[in-house]
DNA sequence: TATCTTTATTGTAATATCACGTTACAATTT
DNA sequence: AAATTGTAACGTGATATTACAATAAAGATA
């Protein structure tokens, strides 16, 4: 139906599933990489790099930031990104312990 | 317009996330979680496990299957699902590897 | 004040996804 | 041969996603 039955799944299914979603479009990859390589990153910056509309951009950060991925500053006109590295490093590990368990419980 | 612009983004972000989006749902999680923790498993295992309908498995099967995640044996009737260790592998580095380039080029 | 810049929101069209009933088909069992 | 079992394919409805134009809102600049 279009529509995700989550209760039947468990938190540590769901969780994993949530964060790799967000991983799941070319355009959220990209933008994740572009402002680890640019300090005082942008939304005008972004639009530029990608070469997608600023709404869709726009649209993406917000798919990013529901994870807690980014951390924001203000700075006059101007809203600069930046990846939370904690909530990064911790994704790291829980999507890497995902991989980790199911190659280990093959070779039980 | 629903259609992501693969064409716009790099071999390397749309390969990350092609894999990811696979991922990106937890019936999906759920699934290769109990191919790894069952061996000789098949479709039906799968509908009992996650609760749903049998079609759904085999699509959400189909999908696992495209990015070569699935080995399958063919016995008697019954069709028997086990995860591809070396590709899990693969995936486990590379999406691991984004992760600390990421991180990487945020302390430069 | 008027204009420009930057970002978020709203609305909408096109397409994709999720879920499942039905059907088809192959292999097994009776 | 007929019935049963297991899986994939087809069709479809409901919902979600992707993309963007238009607009709003907030701050900067002329």
């Amino acid at each position: 139906m279009g529509i995700t039955k989550n209760h039947i799944f468990d938190d540590y299914q769901n969780e994993t599933a949530l964060i790799t979603k967000v991983l799941g479009h070319p355009a959220r990859v990209a933008i994740i990489q572009h402002i680890s390589q640019h300090e005082y990153c942008n939304c005008n910056d972004l639009v530029k790099a990608t070469g997608l509309a600023q709404p869709t951009v726009s649209q993406h950060l917000s798919e990013i930031k529901k994870i807690q991925l980014l951390k924001q500053k203000h700075q006059g006109k101007n809203t600069f990104y930046a990846i939370d590295l904690d909530i990064l490093n911790q994704y790291r590990r829980k999507i890497n312990d995902f991989f980790v368990k199911v190659q280990v419980n093959c070779q039980k």
